[in-house]
DNA sequence: GGCAAGTCGTTGAGCGTGCAATCAGAAGTG
DNA sequence: CACTTCTGATTGCACGCTCAACGACTTGCC
């Protein structure tokens, strides 16, 4: 303990973190890294789908009318615009999407559903979700996962993301 | 409530995400991204590092003698190890590391932190170590950072990510 | 000792992403 | 109505990452 401290005063005009703090922000970063990693695996190997790709089927399925504006969809998914534009373009080249011009807005463009999209997001959403319960969700009690969600709250409200870059 | 129970019924043969399951999951997904966006936005704007080699930096001052091991180093961040190799070359091209010989085993190599390095982390671990603390580990208290510790290997446990893929 | 199998690090190819520039169209201002 | 400014979406480019393949070396086994 005492040896700690002493070489802890290595650290000259800086606090460094306490083995708490460091567990908690170092846990952090892995548990998210292995997570997402592990669920992308997951679902490439049993359709053939990248979890940026689910999340955009997802998005569109929850919307009004199984579509929605680019743009929306960038920063619902956290990606910039080109990113979603490529992202749209290999989704509708397999057929999962298709682009529909917006009558309001003759810059804009829809993305929606196909069929085939939401067929292959039904199929999907099973492995997936069972993925988080198996490797998330089921790990904490219903308090636990208030408090969580309250805890990305704060976070979120500190970096100001309500809306996307 | 009821209504709510009624329109869940449209899950065929699944059981979908309550809304506070579905809080603490996307909220984690959106808190990780925001936070290391932010944190390795302000690492460049202030020192011109990128966060992978920051951490690379970090586990270097922190190794004996200053130098690990290339795979050692890779499975430490999360990194493939050709992943490694180009991030290890970036860093010696700026002349903040360089490759050492391994005695021991004539494949192996090392990266060892240089002056240069040292003093760059000692600067930029300033102005990190600031954006943690502001973004997420004040935002906590230490019962809770516990928890949150707690959480987090419960999840790698989950994942099986000891080691690195 | 000699051979097979495994490991360490590097390289080439391919992919996904962000940034900056661009174009089309919308919205605000005189 | 003309003019500027802003926004939505796309494209070229550069960058960083992974995967597969490779060469160098080590380890285990007969």
């Amino acid at each position: 303990m005492l040896g700690a401290m002493a070489t802890v005063s290595d650290s000259h005009e800086l606090r460094l973190l306490t083995p708490q703090e460091l567990r908690a922000w170092r846990g952090m970063l892995r548990a998210q890294a292995a997570l997402a990693k592990a669920l992308d695996a997951q679902l490439e190997a049993a359709h053939g789908l990248q979890l940026s790709s689910y999340e955009v089927l997802t998005y569109l399925a929850d919307a009004e009318d199984e579509r929605m504006r680019m743009c929306d969809l960038a920063s619902s998914i956290l990606l910039s615009r080109s990113g979603l534009t490529r992202l749209v373009d290999r989704l509708a080249r397999e057929g999962l999407l298709q682009r529909v011009a917006c009558s309001d807005d003759a810059r804009g463009q829809f993305a929606k559903l196909t069929p085939a999209g939401r067929e292959k997001l039904r199929a999907a959403r099973a492995t997936h979700l069972a993925g988080v319960r198996a490797m998330f969700l089921d790990l904490f009690s219903p308090e636990e996962l208030d408090r969580l969600g309250d805890s990305w709250e704060r976070v979120l409200d500190k970096t100001g993301w309500g809306c996307c870059k």
